[in-house]
DNA sequence: GGATGAAACTTCAGGCTTGAAATAGTTGCG
DNA sequence: CGCAACTATTTCAAGCCTGAAGTTTCATCC
């Protein structure tokens, strides 16, 4: 065994058993807060996760980005967004426009229909996260999403 | 309306602001991290992290579970269970064994061959899992995991 | 101009996930 | 006993997701 008590300094295997708690607790917090997130879209607007993320990101850039752009942002791969888009705009919610100089790029953007949409689920959303972490002062908040920042693996919030 | 200056202790919009973006920075930390852990998974082992998750469930409880209760565990629903469960025992991984008392229910736990598979990637999990959260010290790690219990929603750790 | 390579996108197989509906077994109660 | 209610599980359609393979278009270099 670890002579369990005293060398403060150097890494032992419990360093690593903490962080390993860290994730998991993260993880099945993080995954507890999506399920409830994930009915409460269901129940309301007939809509879903991923659905409402990428309306979320279409209307963070109201002039529209290419397929790649979105891919990247979401980080998910890029047949993932093909279907996802094709479905929202099959329900008139996202449009693609041509571009002139590249024939190989399409610009996607909410539609009229489509901000509206979004903005209620966004106010609604707004409020049930705020619900969930209620026991979290807004000033703890803050620092934890520091802390979060300081863990090597950056995904990228603005484009 | 909210005079909106200057009472600082009653609760504003920018408290959901603030409780909003920690919710956005702890999702995309948690999938970037879910997607190394996944694509390391499959490169390494050829497995999945339903599979994993479900493999560390029944290593946690050695005597087996009933399906229902490794999908309340995990927090997943009973048909998803019943697939990933159906492919592992078609791997030779897990095994299924009828209960005398309830002919509704069967027990799933490892075979021989699934807990050698899951030992040698448990400790690649873990080691990975460290490796991603170095610049947090063990102390910090601690602090954090206890500030997220804080939450409101408790996923159960234990059965 | 033509070859080569890179970029944007789509398609696809295989697996994951949910919620709802169907099946089968168990329990409790009159 | 009979049967209603409950529990455990499976099945299914629809959507999500990835990685790999394929298509079209663009850019660059000779």
């Amino acid at each position: 065994m670890v002579s369990a008590a005293k060398t403060p300094a150097s890494p032992t295997p419990g360093d690593a058993k903490a962080r390993l708690r860290l994730w998991i607790r993260m993880l099945r917090l993080t995954r507890a807060i999506e399920s409830e997130l994930r009915e409460n879209l269901r129940k309301e607007f007939a809509a879903t996760l991923p659905r409402f993320d990428v309306m979320a990101a279409l209307h963070r850039f109201p002039d529209g980005m290419i397929l790649s752009e979105l891919s990247r942002y979401l980080m998910v791969s890029n047949g993932n967004v093909t279907g996802i888009i094709n479905r929202l705009v099959s329900d008139g919610l996202v449009e693609r426009t041509l571009r002139d100089g590249d024939r190989r790029t399409s610009v996607v953007r909410l539609t009229e229909r489509g901000m509206r949409n979004f903005g209620s689920m966004a106010s609604a959303h707004e409020s049930w996260v705020n619900e969930i972490f209620t026991s979290l002062s807004p000033g703890e908040a803050e620092r934890l999403s520091a802390r979060l920042k300081q863990t090597g693996i950056y995904p990228r919030t603005a484009p």
